[in-house]
DNA sequence: GTTTTTTACTTGCATATTAAAAGTAATTAT
DNA sequence: ATAATTACTTTTAATATGCAAGTAAAAAAC
């Protein structure tokens, strides 16, 4: 096995009780995030969704980083209504609290890297309006969440 | 040479346009942001500093993510006055604008991974009031940076 | 109802990165 | 003059990544 799953290893490694240190452990690498950024400000819910973003995830990477973050109550998978292939996954209310990371990363980014700016749609209403912008994103995934109640 | 010296390479490769995507290529690993920590929190200044903060970064590492980090614009080599064989490592003002990103971390991580509360003397702290914390913060690392000029 | 396609993965392999330990070279302290 | 610091570099082994191809179940097309 190549990539390794973590589930059937037992122990979680933290290299410290830094909190900064401790989020790292889990998703301190350059994928983890950009599958909980998808969840959040796009429309990706399915393994197929993943793949086509702009990214261009490998589809082992994929596969164990939705492991590794489903493992770690960053998302969970549901059954997809009606398929009985697909699987839909969503961010748990742990996973909904990374919005204000990904908000200052964006921030960042935005600052920072030229052209980042006007391909994200979303960084102008959150220049805008940073707290107000939580509030919606949070919004949203609640009512997501209702609607998937059976 | 195992670990590549971007310095060397031409092409700064970006996955995509996002903001935040762009933020990972340059930082998204598990030793970065730590790096910008201990220069935001701590009085770690100098290659040996950073050797003996907690999570045990081996010297090769830390090695390439110093200039890493330097090479964009994120931390400054300074000489250390005084001394030939010491450097003295700061956080530019592209770095300190990370400051955020290192606080929304802090807090996701003290939230949901036990333990790292009381071993993170700032969590209290910015937990009290965010933006009296980010404010003081920064104004440390300007002060810091007066003393420095000659 | 049989073939084709879609979907969600897994596998194999080459390459790249990481970790641990040891080594080096230039100061600096004794 | 000798020993210790400091800031790296090198070596080697273990892991992780990226790409391409493969698989198995279910769904859609014919």
């Amino acid at each position: 096995m190549q990539v390794k799953n973590i589930k059937t290893d037992e122990k979680a490694e933290m290299r410290s009780d830094c909190p900064i240190s401790s989020s790292l452990d889990i998703f301190g690498d350059k994928w983890s995030l950009l599958i909980v950024r998808d969840l959040m400000l796009y429309k990706t819910r399915t393994y197929g969704d993943f793949t086509k973003s702009a990214e261009k995830i490998a589809t082992n990477i994929l596969a164990n980083r939705l492991q590794l973050l489903e493992d770690n109550g960053i998302i969970t998978k549901l059954p997809y209504p009606g398929n009985k292939v697909k699987g839909l996954y969503r961010l748990s209310p742990k996973g909904a609290d990374l919005i204000p990371v990904l908000i200052e990363l964006a921030i960042w980014g935005g600052k920072y890297i030229s052209n980042s700016d006007e391909c994200s749609p979303f960084l102008k209403e959150v220049k805008k309006n940073k707290s107000k912008f939580l509030k919606k994103v949070m919004l949203n995934l609640l009512q997501e969440d209702e609607n998937n109640r059976d």
